[in-house]
DNA sequence: ATTAGCACTATCAGCTGATGAGTGCTAATA
DNA sequence: TATTAGCACTCATCAGCTGATAGTGCTAAT
């Protein structure tokens, strides 16, 4: 199924000329989603050059592996070489509208979102609507997020729901099975007393701790002291796998643009299997801004008459997840690229603010 | 978009043998999914019947509006009006297998579901995998939930975090702002105040009192009560908005059984109006048990291609939500109802569990 | 009342030839 | 020498035709 593949390389030096008619191509292509044969593009192109010369050009480019042919008779196609070329020396990061850039703004900062759940799933929402593509954004990991304030609560004799809240605003809840009949004051102490402790600390070393601390000698435990390590291991157990969200898989079926994608299906059933679409997302190869994956860059088979465009978001300090589409390798890169980063940069932004509202 | 059908009658009296020719065309049209000829029927009924006799008694009941052709030369197929005598007088409650019926309840009963959303999560999955059809379960309405414990937690000094749970398990958060800085301590007070005062009471009798105590006169208020009063209202506003959970829509576009089915484009749309699919699922005709729509029987345009089996699930005292599927008129009614209701009927069990286990 | 026989009809797969878009090659041209 | 016009060739697509198939409705015979 994984094929390693890693970046093309598009070092050869190709004249100018030639580059004009490769551009040409890739561009009518991405507009047209047609195949492009020399007539039209000898018009289009308006550089005076008549089809025949186009042709010429056209066989160069296909020998150096920058196109090719569905069939004998079908105009050109650019291949994932070509594509490669295009969004590396061609694509200028060029700005958004001002208007997508406020409606992008907007979207993100609609009321009632004080959990950064409903923040992302609306992000994810929201990109994948303007792009029409299928979107896809991972959570930040709750093993690495600092811990801002956890509670215990008293349901029941036998059961205590703990609240675990983050820095950067994620709240976790969960229950748990308590050994020992406690008051809501005693949890109360607890609570406060694991606050104190382990205020500004991630959850990986909070956990790390608590083991050193239960295997010193538990003599000289109070029973404060006993119960707080206690309820804080199970705590502080979270499940690691971050949550995955994904929006716009209806594009993949019905949108015109993936009309030729032949796997479709599959790759419908590879986002059933959440941890390895999980592990394309947050594997990263540089380490901040953009990245992008063509074709067969990309190691899930399924994948590989696609583009992944992602992009990472973060708090001040750290980066948290991952917001990525996934089209046609025929997308168009001009747009697609800028709004994906303008919106990873706001996602950032909106949670720095979040987590930067703590005393 | 919406046309006010009933539920289709089926009062007219067919005699013996026509009904078997009846039944015999729709469990063949359910098990093929083809159109079903005079010819294929005479053998497999077994009755001795020769094929013009069948075409005659086919002719019979086109004429009563069972069955109906796409072509001339097509075979016939049952109207909607058919499944539903076939629904009413055909299909009796079978029971289901050990096997399914273990399935049910192990994967109900999964370790780790602590909460509410995550059992229903499940088993919407769980009923859209058995089924092949597409499964939508609405989760319980927190306006009528019974509150067992409400709890604040201060973030910051402008933030404070409240968290509801009720009887039944479901757990909220949400995050409100403070007009002045309040001490944990002080927030404890506050809960436990209100935790003795609006102890098991549903969340809408709380609203209504809260809002009762603030026409009173305020000036016999402390501080305390004023703070409980405020903060209480602000917690107590929860959406109403039961979630929506949607599972097996990938279904409608692979699975063969939906093949002849042409609004799938609809339906997948239509499915993006959670609110509207959400009036659908909860609105009842009849009091409990089962529900059937075929066809036509349903509002919803789109869903006319479509049959909706739903039951509701209940803890030991209220309706909670509802789960149903959505499939091909000519589903396999014999072993898709029993699924559904045995599964609304675990699911009505496992809630019960978690409820009383409350002190 | 049932059935055999026959004419009729619609769909489907497979074939056909026409059309058109596009290429590659070659010879003429600026 | 680079460019271009011209021409033969290829292949996909589409409409139209064909026979085979599977079904019906009707009528006359049983």
């Amino acid at each position: 199924m994984f094929k390693t593949v890693q970046r093309l390389e598009t070092k050869e030096s190709i004249d100018e000329r030639t580059q004009q008619v490769l551009r040409g191509i890739i561009e009518g292509y991405i507009t047209s989603n047609e195949p492009v044969g020399s007539r039209s593009l000898s018009k289009s192109l308006e550089m005076g050059l008549s089809p025949a010369t186009i042709r010429n050009i056209m066989s160069d480019l296909s020998d150096m592996g920058f196109l090719m042919q569905l069939h004998t008779s079908a105009g050109r196609i650019p291949t994932d070489k070509a594509y490669r070329f295009y969004v590396d020396q061609v694509v200028v990061a060029n700005q958004l509208t001002r208007k997508l850039q406020k409606r992008i703004q907007e979207a993100t900062q609609e009321g009632g979102m004080n959990q950064v759940e409903d923040l992302l799933i609306s992000t994810t929402r929201l990109l994948a609507g303007l792009t029409q593509f299928v979107c896809l954004t991972s959570s930040p990991r709750v093993e690495t997020s600092i811990l801002r304030r956890i509670e215990f609560i008293r349901l029941s004799s036998q059961q205590i729901l703990v609240v675990l809240v983050t820095r950067n605003g994620q709240v976790r809840n969960k229950i748990i099975a308590a050994t020992e009949d406690l008051s809501q004051d005693f949890l109360n102490t607890v609570s406060s007393f694991l606050n104190d402790q382990f205020h500004n600390r991630n959850l990986h070393e909070i956990r790390q701790q608590i083991l050193e601390s239960m295997v010193e000698d538990k003599e000289r435990y109070d029973r404060l002291l006993a119960q707080a390590v206690r309820l804080g291991k199970k705590a502080f157990e979270v499940e690691d796998a971050p949550e995955l969200y994904i929006e716009g898989q209806h594009n993949l079926i019905f949108s015109e643009r993936f009309r030729n994608l032949n796997s479709s299906r599959g790759l419908m059933d590879a986002f059933e299997h959440k941890s390895m679409i999980m592990n394309l997302l947050d594997s990263t190869v540089e380490a901040d801004g953009i990245q992008i994956f063509i074709g067969i860059e990309n190691e899930l088979e399924s994948l590989q008459d696609c583009t992944m465009v992602k992009a990472q978001y973060s708090d001040q300090s750290n980066v948290l997840g991952t917001i990525g589409v996934i089209g046609p390798t025929n997308m168009d890169y001009q747009t697609v690229i800028p709004v994906v980063d303008f919106t990873a940069r706001i996602l950032s932004q909106t949670i720095t603010q979040q987590s930067s509202s703590c005393d």
